[in-house]
DNA sequence: AAGCTTTGCTTGGTATTGCAAGCAATTTTT
DNA sequence: AAAAATTGCTTGCAATACCAAGCAAAGCTT
């Protein structure tokens, strides 16, 4: 049940700080808080694990990762972004023709609005 | 209310397959995919979106941001994989209205054909 | 045409996030 | 030492994620 509630304890006793602090300056309850502290929360919101980040200044993605959210894979290096292979990755095959459509649909939708 | 139900939709759509489909290889209801794209969700859990990140082959990071997530500005890709990518080289810039209509459109282009 | 299947959708329910309010124990102030 | 403030914590509650089950409409099959 409790696999990082120790961990955000530990972030914010090494720093001296009482929970009301903590809520004070995050927007994040004390109540809430503890509960997390202790293990009774499963998955907190990546908008709590941000402010929580910011605050004690540690990684975002790690907080995610931490209390077990996907991330996203590798921080490699993107491969090369030419128009084919992103309409590839994106809309499954993808013809040239059906590319060109597209881009004179855009100029149509453009033109339209005004 | 609703921002990004339509873009959900549009992606489902475009590639043709129905709620049950997408269920069936996701793990995410159909009741719920429902929901999604009718924009009774306000943020669906990031497991939820990493499941259909992976099967519409779009970028987690992408996702996150739409339900609006906080995304830490380093970590993003240089360049996100969508179709304005089709069309960024060539006529800049597209927004997220235009992406839906182009979306739309490719599905449209795809069943005129018999 | 009458059944069977598939479609998107709604509804009722469970689980969880996150908080306001409050509590007992400890610390600080007077 | 009494009063006041501060501490971590619990509890009830509202909001929301997500699903199983079911429904009406539309599509197929015979």
């Amino acid at each position: 049940m409790d696999r990082y509630g120790h961990y955000f304890k530990a972030l914010r006793e090494s720093k001296g700080l009482t929970l009301r602090e903590v809520e004070r300056q995050t927007e994040v309850s004390n109540a809430y808080l503890s509960q997390l502290e202790s293990g009774k929360v499963k998955q907190p919101s990546p908008n709590t694990l941000y402010k929580l980040a910011q605050f004690y200044k540690v990684s975002y993605q790690m907080l995610m990762e931490k209390v077990g959210y996907p991330v996203p894979k590798g921080d490699r290096p993107l491969q090369e972004q030419s128009v084919s292979n992103v309409a590839k990755n994106k809309l499954g095959e993808i013809t040239n023709e059906e590319e060109v459509e597209l881009l004179q649909y855009l100029k149509f939708i453009r033109n339209r609005k005004q």
